[in-house]
RNA sequence: GGCGACGUGGCCAAGUGGUAAGGCAGAGGCCUGCAAAGCCUUUACCCCCAGUUCGAAUCUGGGCGUCGCCUCCA
């Protein structure tokens, strides 16, 4: 398996520290507001990441923060005038639910930054100790990033380089502009915690640094985050964590491609966002990450309403598919065609096979999306020319492949065999004469009935058939191997 | 200004040396009584210029353009 260590920039071949497990961290949100689908993209490529590891028979360890505390939602609760914690609890449900919403996997671990306030003031003490960090009067804690020799190496960058255009804001006290805050000494009615330094909180790079070492143990194998993170977050994580303890940090770094809006990075800051909750009322969970996945994770992908109906339209036809190679193996009359049988079990073998390759070259979701369409074609293709000579087995794995790819996507398709409405009980009689109870009855008859008409080419009946089914938001379907009902 | 990424058919997109996957949209055809669904067909001088090579979308140099990071940001 390939990944591309963005720390290196080249594809490696990936080995974990310790043989079949995985250890990896993906960077959470700051629950001051709902998050926007320009967050989702990383949450739902990491998803996938971490769900084709678990495929290929990784023991994955996969932990995820909630920053809990930070100006963002110190300035939201005082715009609101609720406390700080208030709004981090209300906005960290809320992306759990919304995360539940699209089919994200909860993490193994989700550790909250201000239940980790003690060993952030233990690392914090250790890097004082070790000479790569500061207490400075006004109570702050900074890192001092020229005492670490290897800083720069996560995001690829030279000291130098960063000095033009660094400033010291107002309010700090830093010896160098490149230096960041460890722990920041607490305004009036901030919360705050008790530390060697007086009142404060830490600093937001610290708190991922501390929840990585106590969870997951230095050093992992995977580190993920938005592209945008890489520097100063990410590259500021590894140099306390490397400088603290001495192990390594990360083996692995994962970096996704930024969403934009008319070719411009989604966020809050511009203002041209959409949240994932707003998303998923108009649209399937389902539709939207086979949107995403369609570009490769490090790609940036241009997001748009037209997109994501062309998705939607796309997964009809997949759901279609498996839901007729469904129907026909229940369905299945005489005996099967064998050669057909073995060319789908062909097409099924040559499309598992590529969409693996795919994924293990560095997760090439876009790739492995095209062998799946193109067993989609084949599998209707089958069922063409099958007619009711359907292989039940045949056509039974077919669905299956197929939905356990999609699946590794975490794209579900509804259940195969929707129940029909009792409604077409109260139809039923106008249009077959049927007066029982059983749903599934009125609609063989139904059927029967417009064959018969059609047989005795009388169209006006069967049409009739066909347009009252249509106002209950039924569709006949006539395929190779007979008719059915669906729902549209 | 510094660093990085990218520029493939109407839209999106995979593809890092051997004559261009796939999706969406459009058009035509097959099937159908007519439809729907499905299937088939259909459009590529791979941003431009030069170079390396028997051969380049793929490598090198230059140009043009776009995006990201350098400040909070997935």
């Amino acid at each position: 398996m390939l990944i591309y260590n963005s720390a290196t920039r080249k594809k490696e071949e990936f080995a974990p520290i310790e043989e079949g497990k995985v250890r990896m961290y993906v960077c959470g949100p700051t629950v001051y507001d709902n998050i926007h689908i320009g967050n989702a993209r990383t949450f739902i490529s990491f998803d996938v990441i971490r769900r084709w590891l678990i495929t290929s028979g990784f023991e994955v360890t996969f932990a995820q923060n909630l920053t809990d505390v930070d100006d963002k939602i110190i300035n939201r609760a005082n715009e609101q005038g609720r406390t700080a914690a208030e709004v981090a609890e209300e906005f960290s449900k809320k992306f759990i639910n919304v995360m539940h919403a699209a089919n994200v996997m909860d993490p193994d671990v989700r550790p909250r930054a201000t239940k980790e306030i003690g060993p952030m003031i233990g690392m914090i003490k250790t890097l004082i100790e070790g000479g790569y960090a500061y207490a400075a009067d006004n109570g702050d804690v900074y890192f001092a990033v020229r005492s670490d020799p290897a800083y720069g190496e996560v995001s690829g960058r030279k000291i130098d380089d960063l000095m033009v255009g660094a400033r010291i804001a107002a309010g700090e006290a830093k010896r160098d502009p490149l230096d960041f805050a460890l722990w920041k000494a607490a305004k009036p009615g901030e919360p705050s915690w008790k530390s060697p330094w007086g009142e404060g909180r830490p600093g937001w790079h610290t708190e991922c640094a501390a929840m990585v070492h106590r969870y997951l143990g230095c050093p992992i194998d995977i580190h993920g985050g938005g592209s945008d993170l890489a520097f100063p977050h990410h590259e500021n994580e590894c140099a306390q964590a490397t400088c603290a303890w001495h192990e390594g940090f990360a083996n692995t770094w994962m970096h996704t491609g930024m969403l934009l809006v008319d070719g411009e990075k989604m966020s809050k800051s511009l203002g041209n966002f959409f949240t994932l909750e707003e998303v998923l009322e108009k649209h399937s969970a389902a539709a939207l990450r086979l949107l995403m996945l369609q570009t490769h994770y490090r790609s940036p992908l241009d997001f748009s309403w037209e997109r994501l109906a062309g998705a939607e339209n796309s997964l009809a036809r997949i759901a279609g598919t498996v839901k007729n190679l469904v129907w026909a193996a229940h369905h299945a009359e005489g005996a099967a065609a064998a050669e057909l049988a073995a060319s789908l079990g062909a097409a099924v073998d040559a499309a598992k096979a590529e969409f693996e390759r795919q994924m293990n070259d560095d997760f090439n979701t876009a790739g492995a999306l095209a062998a799946y369409f193109q067993l989609v074609t084949d599998a209707n293709t089958y069922l063409d020319q099958a007619g009711s000579a359907v292989d039940a087995d045949a056509a039974t794995g077919a669905a299956a492949s197929i939905a356990g790819a999609f699946k590794i996507l975490g794209i579900e398709f509804p259940e195969p065999e929707e129940e029909l409405p009792v409604g077409l009980l109260g139809v039923a009689g106008g249009l077959c004469a049927y007066t029982g109870d059983d749903v599934a009855e009125a609609a063989e008859q139904i059927l029967t009935a417009r064959a018969e008409a059609r047989a005795a080419k009388n169209w006006d009946v069967a049409d009739a058939i066909r347009d009252q089914l249509r106002d209950m938001g039924l569709v006949i379907e006539d395929t190779a191997a007979g008719s059915r009902i669906k729902h549209v």
